[in-house]
DNA sequence: GATGAATGAGCATTCATTCAT
DNA sequence: CATGAATGAATGCTCATTCAT
């Protein structure tokens, strides 16, 4: 038994494989379970089906999640993080503007709603009306990005130097640009007969929440 | 054979009370189910549980509804049209006017959220995520709710003179008004540990959603 | 209230029409039950479906039947009944020859299982299987109806003078022609594809039965 | 990497012991259900009764079967190849004499009613008027066995170089001698109050049957 | 006699989860 | 770590039967 003496605390080689491939296998079971759950619904989903999908055995997907509902709340924190981070990213990118800010709102649309419909689902669908640990999930990705947001509109109403006429609105306005980003959303990626041009709608709703915006902001 | 001529096919005073008796059964366990879908989930309320709330056989809830999924979408379409009828009403009892909209608006948090929380639960929670027959009675809800609001919009643009600058975008900032009164109502119901003041919030969720209808209006 | 003094005992009017509907009432709900037996299965059949189809209420079909076993039993008692008159009636008419005893199966093809598919379906497989009580009416229809066959070969034996080497196998051959009667009608009429000729079919199986009998007979 | 090139592919010890033990276990669930259908008949058997018998959950006989009709399905096939196989080698031993037909014909009495008298009752009763699937089951099992009879009679004929008459009546003999059998032994075997001795009765069956195929052949 | 709403025992089946191998 | 056979609680639903009207 040999140890590498060179590189103290330096995992085994095989040890970092077993890592890398338990990662992957998680993603590989996760992904099976997004999957499914958007297209059978997560009550309709079976443990095995999921094991099935990924190619591994049930037990293997009871190794790396508890129960089948921390697949979805995992699926949940992941999928919120995600918007969060692309949604937070482009706001912090904006530099303050009311343009920055419309940038945020339409890469929602364009970045996330187009390219992931199958995230939307689950985000918007499937997480809501289950126990009360999934909607703790679900309540803490809606609260953070509404936080987001909130800090957004804060921080674009001091650098225009225009003040929130009461401060205090402003989480009321957060919630509703989220209301509005998630019905829009499912509405017309979902809902909608006809091909819609989501961006085409994204633009009218971005520009119908940022005059909504405007509106508190002392001139 | 003397036939009362006075009231001709009136029916029997006997077949009368049996009609109320059959309408006041369902009522009792529809009433029954919505408390209980909201209380532990739809999934979790098992029929025998709906039965012994309502103070009946399982066999009668079987009777007066096909399965456990025909009680969720009744209410799904009872509280929809509940809500389409409260709102709508105020919109047309609003002579088109803004303040008639944001009338129709605070109604919603005032005269609806506000004394039925329950049903908010089920229309924005329960009724979520379920099989494609849920689905569609969420989905027709929804839009013949946002049809109505949409139909406000274009009714008061023409009442003030103030057309659409694009009469297309009108669907947009229905679905948007729509998912501002979701949102703002289930976070603030539900999900807001605070106290919160919800005709307050409701105030400015209005004040926001009608600044951007404005911001569409010609001049 | 006169009473009709020429005929004493005679009944009343009304009885008789009463017991006429009443005769009428349960033909209706036996023929329906018949129908729905052969076509969905005793135990696929609802009594609620037996009343829809003699379009009379449950509880009627209740008033007239003990219970739904009772109309399998009557059915089969019913139908055991016919058969054995029918073929019966045709043995009492052969004057103990071969010929007579021949034309007495040829019917059963001929005057039974062509015009009434049905009975046969009920007799050789809806019958079958149930309770002791239903298996107690096969056993008594299949058991007289093989009565009367032995007594027919036993009287056909005397009148030909040619008595059985064993009069107590005449028993063994009344069931195995019974017993071919059975499933040469069942096999022809739902089994085979192809459209046969059960006329033809019936005489190969009848002049099978008879040389077999003749075996028995002595010379 | 070591391989056993003694015995290539020779499966794990584990393997074999395992699938032995899912074998028997099957084995175990198909004899606690026909015990069981036999005694209490099909309906009257419920899922959990015959895991009871087996001494296993409900879970593992559905695990092993679909439901509790590929239960019956699987017993009817099973017993219905059991019996081909056992007349069918008893024609083929026989040198297509008439005594070995004959032998054939006891054997039946002698080697499967008399030993397994439940099979004869699953096959000739509780297999009686099921579903589709079901009935397809008995269809193929009887069909096949006629088609066995019907061959062995062309075989005799050949070998007794007494052709058929009509070459087209071995069908309907195949299916007469079939319906002898199954009634002679369902009726002797549980119809017939009397300690009857079914060897006899076999005899004269079997006397009967061959004196009727004579008949068809060529002098 | 006729009705049909009400009953509730009964059952098939599913499926999340465990654990010996 | 991976497997998948085994478990058994849980539940939706049916339907024969009753009985008040």
């Amino acid at each position: 038994m040999q140890e590498n003496t060179d590189t103290p605390m330096q995992e085994k080689p095989s040890t970092v494989r077993r890592k890398r491939e338990k990662a992957h296998r998680e993603r590989t079971i996760l992904d099976a379970a997004l999957r499914l759950f958007v297209a059978k619904g997560f009550h309709r989903t079976s443990a095995s089906e999921i094991a099935n999908a990924a190619e591994v055995s049930v037990g293997t997907v009871y190794f790396y999640f508890k129960n089948k509902e921390a697949l979805l709340i995992r699926l949940t924190e992941e999928i919120s993080y995600e918007l969060r981070k692309l949604v937070g990213s482009e706001f912090s990118l904006s530099d303050g503007t009311l343009d920055g800010f419309k940038g945020a709102g339409l890469s929602f649309f364009k970045d996330f709603c187009i390219p992931h419909p199958e995230k939307v689902t689950l985000l918007f669908r499937e997480a809501v009306g289950h126990s009360q640990a999934v909607e703790k999930a679900r309540k803490k990705g809606f609260t953070q990005l509404t936080e987001d947001v909130r800090k957004a509109i804060l921080f674009m109403a001091e650098n225009m130097d225009r003040p929130l006429t009461n401060p205090e609105s402003a989480d009321v306005l957060a919630v509703s640009i989220v209301g509005i980003y998630e019905r829009v959303a499912y509405n017309y990626l979902f809902w909608k007969e006809g091909e819609t041009d989501i961006l085409k709608v994204g633009e009218d709703a971005v520009a119908f929440l940022v005059a909504g915006v405007e509106r508190f902001l002392k001139p």
